[in-house]
DNA sequence: GGACACATGTAACGGGTTACATGATTTC
DNA sequence: GAAATCATGTAACCCGTTACATGTGTCC
């Protein structure tokens, strides 16, 4: 086989997805991938211009070359086996979705630093959740004022954004919840009143009380 | 400088974090990280025998090799310097959150595969998401029970357990909306009703109703 | 015509993953 | 005493990152 066998990565099939909607430059990739991607599988926008080289290895993309002053631009597009193999992967159960937050971590051993150490973090996590809210707010009003650039995804697009901006919104709220606990300490140390922290993990895992 | 000065992963800082409560062996830290970490900063188990050697090096840590039979056991805990080094990551801004989901990006393609891929897809994240939930409210029990291993931390677990709870009730009830949804439609391909699509988004984005 | 943002990459390193291996302990 | 599971790692590969480099349009 004269074919590159390596496994595909996740990244791989994202860019060969946008790559079955249009063909894209490298660059449109990138600033395509800021607009949702990066939301729910976020990579180095260096990596773009590597990735798909590898989908042209294998067959799936195929490269065109064009001439922008002394430079060249390269744009891609999706080859049928490329649909192919695409369209296979849909067929295939996902990984595992997972969050990375080195807030969290900070939160977690928040007792070897000193209280306003601890709101910072938090502070600066409910900053990002608000800026994220912003983003998402500005892109919901290019669907409004009928402005997307692809109408024919908006059902797909629909169902992502609203996970993202609940996610948002639970993180908003969180940093503010935890903000006030804090406050409520006189240090990181030890804590006061077991019960009543104990009595939210209670709250938490009882099914919500229908409205009266 | 004899001492290595490789700059410290998130992943470094914590495993000093845990070895700040007490001294773990690798096999514990694992066990540890799989209760709490893993929730948000998820690293292979393999991992965790390379790291720690990485703080002995740096003098941020001690081990100790106790035999077991033929083989050995290494313990290891936290330096002075480990301590102080810890201290001073808390005090600096923590990196931006990041959520890496494989089923967002089929969902975001699903148009290209058929709507019993997408519906496969959906019912997996949600299932996922519920067994977290069952999870985390098992660790919660331990909590009521007052059975929770270190009760000193109970302030800190309670505020990273609710934002992890809430994570899961989010994803939960997204992944439910979802497949109503996807129920609806004919196949993945263009939307029907821009208009119904383009209201969830508005209605996202309004600031929530006060209760009557 | 200088500054500045936009556009288009390359090089090198390393953390993290997957795969493998094998010793101890419990179960039945 | 076989099987399964818990415990304890090692080895090798590679995706992803950070850092660097330089061309191109545009604003003033």
């Amino acid at each position: 086989m004269s074919r590159s066998d390596r496994k595909l990565t996740t990244t791989s099939y994202a860019i060969l997805g946008l790559l079955a909607v249009r063909p894209w430059s490298t660059y449109e990739l990138a600033t395509q991938m800021r607009r949702n991607l990066h939301y729910f599988w976020p990579r180095a926008e260096s990596n773009l211009y590597a990735e798909p080289k590898r989908l042209v290895e294998g067959g799936l993309a195929e490269a065109s070359s064009q001439p922008v002053g002394k430079r060249r631009r390269t744009v891609y597009s999706i080859t049928p086996g490329g649909r192919q193999v695409l369209e296979r992967w849909l067929s295939r159960p996902a990984a595992a979705s997972r969050l990375e937050s080195e807030a969290l971590v900070k939160v977690m051993f928040a007792n070897h630093g000193s209280k306003d150490d601890l709101l910072d973090t938090l502070r600066r996590f409910g900053e990002e959740a608000e800026t994220r809210r912003e983003e998402l707010r500005a892109i919901f009003h290019e669907y409004l004022r009928g402005e997307d650039p692809f109408p024919e995804r908006v059902h797909i697009n629909v169902l992502a954004y609203r996970l993202l901006w609940e996610h948002t919104q639970t993180e908003a709220a969180w940093a503010a919840w935890a903000t006030g606990e804090v406050e409520g300490w006189p240090n990181t140390d030890a804590p006061q009143k077991r019960e009543e922290l104990v009595a939210v993990l209670e709250a938490l895992s009882q099914p919500a009380r229908p409205a009266p």
